[in-house]
DNA sequence: CGATGCCACGTAACAATGTTACACCACCGA
DNA sequence: TCGGTGGTGTAACATTGTTACGTGGCATCG
């Protein structure tokens, strides 16, 4: 029952958005009635929760799915950048669950920011590997926070919709590669 | 009496949060009945957008106040880095309004959206001196966009509390000097 | 095998919220 | 003076999160 409301909550808020992720529309389509939110998740606060955890991990798992170079190299990492805006714009409620505070009131607990952070390891691995092939003496940890904001900067700019009026899918995507060069070489100035 | 119901609301916002700006709230700590935020609003939806407009505005006008050196140089475009961030997390409800679809159901109109490309073209402005200063050929809107999404990604995770558990305000100030670095000089990798 | 308790579940109710219908009243032009 | 226009308040409605209470099935134990 547990898993099919997370399901049913997970369905209805990609398909129609955070304002139609109510209590009863999830009962309703999970098959059960109000009160099973309640005995299997407290409330629409711990299934708010359910649904961010759940986030990070698929999240996770789709950025584990990113094919990697035979040694890890600088320019692998514009993979793991074009993985991550394209589980976002895949998912864009979900993203904004997670980071952009689409549900008032809703903050994550230190567990669920733990299961989040888990994460984020990945990514600082991943650098880890990168830094020291490229001879860098700088903290992985830093410069993995620096690609994360970074990229999280032009996704959620593209979600909130902050583009030039009507840039069509081309010119969003040519815009972020240019952002991901940028990224790795400074914007110079 | 627009006017009042308007401070109202952005007061409640910044003091008790999104969660709390509901019609009868504003409505009563601008001294009216429900029904004033329908005649002035047209409901909820044109309020949220009038906070919208409002922030961007604000926002805007904390940007102009940055003190600008005899001739733009490179340097100067960390206090505007500086004061975006600070203004973010003086009105960090506000902000998130903004750009962080903090209300369910709400899509900001393509009025609302010009006035926030207004504010944009400030920055724009300001990155095409110093791109020119700097004898670069980037195209400035390009730059400028890139220095938005890479600031706004800090600061919307700092936001989102996405940081090592119990960094401090310290911490937080250097991470982001330093972040302030890569984004001028690139991530190293 | 029967009794007991526990746990999931549904029904129904409550308070709060966005919204709207309707009456009221001040003001203004004819 | 009269009619109308527009801002205002009261009260109601549908929806939402939440909770109290009753029910039934299932396991455990005598």
């Amino acid at each position: 029952m547990r898993g099919a409301i997370l399901e049913a909550a997970v369905d209805i808020l990609q398909r129609e958005g955070a304002g139609a992720l109510t209590v009863r529309s999830v009962s309703a389509a999970a098959g059960c009635s109000t009160t099973g939110v309640y005995t299997w998740f407290g409330g629409k606060h711990g299934l708010i929760e359910a649904i961010f955890v759940d986030g990070f991990q698929r999240f996770g798992a789709a950025q584990r799915e990113v094919p990697r170079g035979r040694t890890r190299r600088a320019g692998d990492l514009s993979r793991y950048a074009h993985a991550y805006r394209d589980w976002a714009l895949a998912n864009p409620t979900h993203y904004m669950v997670m980071f952009g505070k689409a549900v008032p009131d809703y903050q994550p607990s230190e567990q669920a920011l733990t299961a989040a952070a888990e994460t984020f390891e990945q990514l600082v691995e991943a650098v880890r590997e990168a830094t020291s092939a490229a001879g860098s003496t700088d903290d992985p940890a830093e410069v993995a926070h620096h690609l994360w904001a970074s990229v999280h900067g032009y996704v959620s700019l593209e979600l909130a919709g902050m583009h030039d009026a009507g840039a069509s899918a081309a010119q969003r995507d040519r815009r972020f590669r240019g952002g991901i060069e940028r990224i790795r070489l400074g914007c110079g100035i």
